[in-house]
DNA sequence: AAGTGGTCTAGACCACCGC
DNA sequence: CGGTGGTCTAGACCACTTG
């Protein structure tokens, strides 16, 4: 329908049958351009659409070669666990479990070079069993406002996505063994594993806040899917 | 610099202190152009860079919006883990443990509707030591040269990537116990959790290849970036 | 130095979809 | 129906970076 769209697709399919190998640099833009009579500007929208899917790299005066796919890039969602297990159909509920102010020290991994930092322990219920454990630290100095919010009623996770712009997530995720916060509020058994997804959020260099979520493993996994380039 | 970096960086500001709150409707394009006196196109490249960061969302007629950001989008990267093993300055090691051809009620997930399988085990190692344990199954209908490949020296991961083109990839991540095998081959003991990489390759609808990957907790995680939007 | 991709313009027409 | 974003053109100039 748009040429962009058949060009693209015919670039892909020259990829997939090796008319142009891993490795290889394609034509010019203007060679291309010519030999699918259309303006530049299209053949640049159909290489952009392939760069961002990770299939081909461009640089100036050295031309556009086909990426070696060594990794699969894909896209990874983690959604506000609210909205999670309210679209799964199960009924929310959420309960503070502490909340305190913390001087720096409380922050083992040196995220937080230096701030007063507010420390909020949070469950998060579905269908009234325990499903979520928030453990957070937020960097106060950065986010005044939250001196005053008790979280009481709206998870820090939450209130934070709303009320504070961020500008660069680093996340991690990995098993561990159940600690015995996870063990007490998430009510699994000793030796149990959890899946920890941990959170540092970042507003120009100025780290605002950290959380470790916790999860009962047999209750719990990321799901992910690499766009569908066709 | 770029006109289209400063417009970009302009309107997040406007998001960000909430000139445009979330929910609300930008200028069209044409205001948009009037307003910072570049052309069309300029404005479209820089709310362009926005939806793909998902702060915006654009539909027809009814105009641009911010969007209520409800999750964190960020991409994830699982490389080959020969290169992540070789990239972290260690040496890598390669064990074929088995390799069979199956019927299709080895699937026990109905990945594969119907299809002969090869299933094949194998064991990564990083310094000499079991670092990830491969257990995987092949679909020999869509992927026949498989069969005749026995996977001594090259893992079925790195020979499928560089074998076979695919259009997508789901994967699952998630902590479990280790399994009878893992404690065998990744010489953990029993009891200890695992971090399991599942993935399931597609190509245009036709199951390619479904792989189990699992790592000592202890050793492995999977750390991801929110592209930096400034 | 020169060739390549990157940005920008000023225009045109189109397609979707909300009113 | 009409207003919005989506695509496309034919040009121009620029900036990077390799040989």
């Amino acid at each position: 329908m748009h040429p962009y769209e058949d060009i693209r697709a015919t670039i892909l399919e020259r990829i997939n049958n090796q008319t142009w190998p891993a490795g290889s640099t394609l034509p010019h833009e203007e060679q291309l351009a010519k030999e699918f009579d259309v303006a530049r500007g299209t053949i640049r929208r159909a290489l952009s659409s392939l760069v961002e899917a990770g299939l081909i790299e461009r640089r100036r005066k050295a031309g556009t070669r086909v990426v070696d796919r060594r990794s699969h890039m894909s896209t990874l969602n983690i959604p506000i666990i609210r909205h999670e297990i309210e679209s799964s159909g199960a009924q929310y509920g959420y309960k503070l479990l502490s909340s305190d102010i913390h001087s720096p020290e409380k922050d083992e991994t040196g995220f937080f070079k230096t701030a007063s930092l507010k420390h909020v322990l949070a469950l998060h219920l579905k269908d009234g069993r325990p499903f979520q454990l928030e453990d957070r630290l937020i960097n106060l100095t950065a986010i005044p406002k939250a001196r005053d919010e008790s979280f009481k009623t709206i998870s820090p996770n939450e209130w934070l996505v709303a009320q504070v712009p961020y500008s660069s997530i680093r996340t991690y995720l990995r098993a561990e063994l159940a600690s015995a916060l996870d063990v007490t509020h998430l009510k699994i058994t000793t030796g149990r594993p959890v899946f920890i997804v941990e959170r540092q959020t970042t507003l120009k260099t100025v780290p605002l806040t950290r959380v470790r979520l916790s999860h009962d493993a047999a209750q719990y996994q990321v799901v992910t899917e690499t766009a569908d380039v066709t």
